[in-house]
DNA sequence: CCAAAAGTGTTATGTCTACACCCATGA
DNA sequence: TCATGGGTGTAGACATAACACTTTTGG
């Protein structure tokens, strides 16, 4: 950390924020809060909820203060930080260095525009990576970084309950992970992936209970509630492995490259 | 990012620093390069490489100035940010927010202590998570996550050939794992696992040349290299999955908590 | 020949996928 | 009764773990 002989004046300092990628699975598709700019720079222009952080709190601390602020989230299921960014030129008025946090909510209804934003909701995250939604500073950037740190944690952890209410079916909880993973799963076997899990009440639990059924009729589901917090032990769903295709599509040397 | 009417000095600023987990195996352990601190705070602990950010380099960069600076070791083959610590009490002089990286080399002979430091060199890892080795600031957490993080990417990208050198026997590589996990692994069964990738050239190649047997005589093994870079995809050789043991250990729910 | 390490075969067991099939409900 | 999801069964493909066995070297 800091070398010895010091004086903390003598070395260059930083603004400090966090920035929080809020992600929630929308009518099966997968939308990141994002809020409109109201003025230079990037004006009109898309950025993630953030702030500050100020001394006296921790980096998580400051993520869920921000998220309070800005959606009114408090003590959000899941919120896990996920990379920092310090590029020297990605914020054009000064030297910011952000810590960007994972934040998963169920599909929120009112989102309140804080007075720094001209509108701020949930926009779908085709539209971010697709670069048809312009974002500011290298907001594009973190959110893709945000949805393939979720996809991961579908894999290990029971982050996918994040996404829904107390109470879901299976079929809710299946379309999380087709939405962050835009991949289609068998209902069977999906079911059937969870089996041993809910067995010891670990990740998804049986209530007895059972939904309304849809729109279109058919037999009424049932209802699960989370289980026993237990982070990241254990797998519920696996992602299907990429097999070695046999030709196509080389590797391509890939690099992390965050900074 | 940062709020709009806004006046950089309006908001405290913090020093950015860098801290490298140098991790290698030798003799078969995990160790990490840590150097002894000569002044206060933490006189007598030890400490991780690493040092100020500069306004002009990202943060990538910085690591790998720092790294270069402390042990020699240039261009490393793997070198990732694995997380970023803001505690308001971690550096009791001042706000330092540290973005820290894992990096990974073979094993190295000789190491240069800098001048700010009493001795540097490669000590196991067992001695700091067991809390024999006194460590400065926040440093035996940052080591701690760092072990984890390297313990997840041996399971699904190349990280095990950055232990090694350029050519390498698959027992070597095999040590690396067992190393790493803390567990013993089937040579039949680990050669196997690598037996698809092997084919197409992607993680380990055959280079049809024999090393030299060991003091205790036995087959000359055949000498293997690191195939295309390519980071995350695919799955050279997997841990055990835990099973979710009958009853004995339940999961404790846990919290990431990082901050 | 023996010890030691490299490397191959084999088998039992488990996991995943695909898909056929049954169940419960509204219209 | 039909359409629509919810939910179960099952057979083949594949992956894994355990361990017996063969190969190649030095003493």
């Amino acid at each position: 950390v800091a070398p010895d002989g010091y004086d903390a004046s003598a070395y260059p300092r930083f603004s400090v924020t966090v920035d929080v990628v809020i992600l929630s699975v929308v009518d099966g598709r997968l939308h990141v809060l994002l809020l409109q700019r109201r003025d230079e720079p990037f004006a009109g222009s898309w950025a993630l909820p953030g702030g500050f952080k100020r001394p006296d709190e921790t980096l998580d601390e400051a993520a869920r203060r921000e998220l309070l602020e800005e959606t009114g989230v408090d003590a959000p299921k899941h919120l896990s930080q996920f990379g920092a960014f310090g590029d020297p030129g990605r914020d054009p008025r000064d030297n910011i260095v952000t810590i960007a946090y994972l934040a998963v909510t169920p599909d929120i209804g009112r989102i309140i525009a804080g007075d720094e934003a001209l509108v701020a909701g949930l926009v779908p995250v085709e539209e971010v990576v697709t670069g048809e939604r312009v974002m500011a500073f290298d907001h594009e950037r973190i959110v893709r970084d945000a949805i393939e740190r979720a996809a991961e944690q579908l894999e290990d952890t029971d982050l996918a309950t994040a996404f829904v209410g107390p109470r879901f079916t299976l079929s809710e909880l299946q379309s999380v992970y087709e939405a962050v993973w835009g991949d289609q799963l068998d209902p069977a076997n999906f079911r059937r992936s969870l089996a041993q899990p809910m067995l010891i009440s670990e990740y998804v639990v049986p209530t007895g209970e059972r939904a309304d059924v849809g729109p279109k009729g058919g037999r009424p589901p049932e209802l699960f509630e989370a289980g026993e917090a237990w982070g990241d032990v254990g797998s519920p769903v696996r992602r299907t492995r990429r097999k070695p295709r046999p030709s196509e599509n080389p590797p391509e040397g890939r690099q992390k490259g965050r900074s």
